[in-house]
DNA sequence: CGCTACGTTGATAGCTTTCAATTCAAGTGG
DNA sequence: CCACTTGAATTGAAAGCTATCAACGTAGCG
């Protein structure tokens, strides 16, 4: 059930049988829970952490006039509200994009893993870090980086993480969300979203079609995106 | 030394003796740096995180053409990049934006703090998680605020943020910095931050003027931001 | 008294948004 | 099997916010 979890944590890290046996305990009964779903809001007192099993969810801001930024996306493994361990509330609502299945981790028992495990501590400490970085490099292509290269970057980011966890098709993957809900990723209108996925798929570099995306041409993909993995701290190495 | 950083911990938890003696023991000697000077880049490694005693410091990221986005102010007391304890390598640079004291704290150190004060480790986890959620309310400014409110929302948070260390003076506080590090942080060109800042001065709303910003009406300029401090946990409790 | 960094202002260009329509795909019911 | 419905994707035209390019003002400094 954590396997995909435990996927992007080796690709970081050891795991030994016993942190892997903690986090297994950590993890409570799975639930379904349908598209388009508000699960956390912001601000609401929260004892337990959500692990993503199946589906694609998001975390959202809103402001008044009703414009909303996604500030990032989550992929089956990603433990969606980590940072709640430590926040206990949190600045922002998350929302489900598909259909999706979810499980608890209680702050108690992440709390004795702080406590037993600080390896394991660490490692997790690590997935907050890495959500980090990855804003900061979506803080990149909002205020810099222009609504094609945005989009490409996004598509880039997506591939990555995707193949983590073992959910690439060959050069593509499954994405089912609307161009609206891209555009509140990428900070641009749904319309202009249409327009610059209708020139990345003219220039030949990816397709993004039926909620699945192709990619095309991954080196001019990079290129044009002026993508570097870096961020996203690929390495296995003792943490 | 240390007290800054105690007074932001402070305010968001307890912090018992012990762990106060272990962060105390876990901080070396202070270096003083010239303004304007890169002390981390980007992929270098790591073995310590540096503490900023005194000064103003940003990370940031840029594109080939020269752009620049500043993901993160930091001021005395912050952790400047508490996150390589796990991420072993940074995403982004760290610069001085004035002259500057800081001191480093070995992971070594930081490793035994995980090891033996696990609530003191939750606390630095936290500070990387107050780090990611004002990226994501920056991400939110970036992608759906107006050039005015974006300016507005960061004078707000930076107010309470000075404020957490005690360094407001009246309604407002000292920000020695450029036009040009503003539109760094804020996603816009310095011409457009001059007139951005002559639409909010006229307002009498903040003026920004040698290196201080004065805050002439906060209950205006937060309106215009819908700048809400909830992001930044202000409340203390166990974590 | 020039030099230089920073701030200010004006005019114009350009990317993205807005507003509106139209097309498309998929599901529903007759 | 085919109208009807509905959400999503496209496309066009016009408006608007921000960027660009350039010039000029200001203040600190050797």
């Amino acid at each position: 059930m954590i396997e995909k979890l435990l996927m992007k944590l080796a690709a970081r890290d050891e795991v030994s049988p016993e942190e892997e046996a903690a986090l297994r305990d950590a993890v409570g009964d799975p639930v379904d829970v349908p598209s388009d779903k508000t699960v956390i809001r912001a601000g609401q007192d929260l004892n337990e952490s959500t692990l993503l099993l199946e589906g694609l969810m998001c975390r959202y801001k809103d402001l008044r006039n009703g414009s909303r930024q996604i500030s990032e996306l989550n992929v089956a493994g990603d433990f969606v509200d980590l940072h709640s361990f430590t926040l206990k509330r949190l600045d922002h609502n998350i929302m489900t994009l598909t259909p999706c299945r979810i499980a608890p981790a209680s702050h108690e028992k992440l709390k004795r893993i702080s406590e037993q495990f600080p390896h394991l501590a660490r490692l997790l400490w690590f997935s907050t870090n890495l959500d980090a970085a990855i804003h900061r490099e979506w803080m990149l292509s909002l205020g810099r980086r222009t609504a094609v290269a945005r989009t490409a970057h996004l598509f880039c980011e997506l591939f990555i993480r995707f193949e983590l966890v073992g959910m690439t098709e060959g050069g593509g993957y499954r994405l089912p969300i609307t161009q609206t809900d891209l555009a509140e990723c990428l900070g641009l209108t749904a319309v202009h979203v249409n327009r610059t996925l209708k020139v990345l798929r003219e220039q030949g570099l990816v397709a993004f079609r039926g909620g699945t995306v192709t990619i095309h041409d991954m080196a001019g993909l990079k290129r044009i995106a002026e993508f570097s993995p870096a961020y996203l701290s690929l390495e296995k190495r003792p943490r």
